[in-house]
DNA sequence: GCGACGACTCAACGACCGTAGAGCGACTGC
DNA sequence: GCAGTCGCTCTACGGTCGTTGAGTCGTCGC
């Protein structure tokens, strides 16, 4: 329950504008019990990211699946509900909050970047395996973050059908 | 000076944590006198935007060249010096900042999205267009404020030359 | 010389936040 | 019945921040 509200006010307003007051207070608890529970701030926004990077077919998919397979991990990670709120956290709070970014960065980026860009292969693997990455998720900003207008509220299958093409002519043909 | 000082702190350790003594600081004068420029820290921030969303060519280009032209505006504002601090702080904030996300938001990618949608044609077309600039941003965010391995430090040609197909490919054909 | 004026600084206020520690009430084992 | 424990709350401290108003210093017109 306080991780609930934690996150959504994570993900609303950002680290540094979320109170432990404020938490605590749609929680129905007091800010000490926050305390008591999650050690500090740090803490309590630590555990609303928990799950946000798990799992996922794409990096052991092979070389022509991996567009479908990103797509769907990430469509996967944001339309279910389970791991919902704290990928969106995530996502927020990556730019602004070191820890976040962190995780963004190493072990959500980099690490799905090494594993694709040695199926790849070829010369460019790593940046094409970079901007891949990139635009998927500028395609998660564009629709979680920004819901901008004809991508915050399309069909999952619509994003998928226009964007897999455009992943695959990224790749280009296997060597 | 003052301005240069504030871009420089609100781009690396975002709105929330920048302070206005710590910009006065650095700038080498009172945080009253910055309070007497701007008005307050909001004043400041968006003095410091300033010239984050002007000029780009992409917004009447033909239906052809709309991928190119994309690309080069934004290579453009990021890698040529006077508008590229500003275009960073509106970058690493928008998530996080309800003015600069409004401006990211409406004056930037619905703006331009609008124009593309018009030119682009056919259904799908916003989305098309959405899609399209949510990738450039996402690329702009792995190689300036992620600065992901293979992308931070990538030839803008080398950028322009394995996104631009993608993107053609998220366009498609023409009706 | 001197008063006015602008640029700039000093010192402080009020508010808010993270955090700590004492305290309170309910429950449990004996 | 009672001491102990656990979950939780109350209160308060220390620090930082945005912001303000008075004050200082140099400059310029007369």
């Amino acid at each position: 329950m306080i991780l609930q509200q934690a996150r959504c006010l994570f993900a609303e307003e950002g680290f540094e504008r979320t109170t432990i007051r404020a938490v605590a207070g749609l929680a129905g608890v007091d800010p000490a019990l926050v305390m008591q529970y999650f050690g500090n701030k740090e803490g309590l926004f630590a555990a609303a990211m928990e799950g946000a990077h798990t799992g996922g077919t794409a990096r052991t998919a092979p070389r022509a699946e991996i567009p479908a397979a990103v797509l769907r991990d990430l469509l996967a990670k944001f339309e279910s509900t389970p791991d919902r709120e704290a990928a969106v956290t995530l996502l927020r709070n990556f730019l602004t909050h070191h820890e976040a970014k962190r995780i963004m960065r190493d072990e959500v980026m980099c690490a799905v970047i090494g594993d694709l860009s040695r199926t790849i292969g070829g010369p460019d693997a790593e940046l094409k395996a970079a901007l891949l990455m990139s635009c998927i998720a500028g395609m998660a900003l564009g629709r979680y973050a920004l819901e901008l207008p004809g991508l915050g509220d399309a069909a999952p299958e619509d994003i998928e059908r226009l964007m897999r093409p455009a992943l695959e002519a990224l790749l280009g043909e296997p060597e």
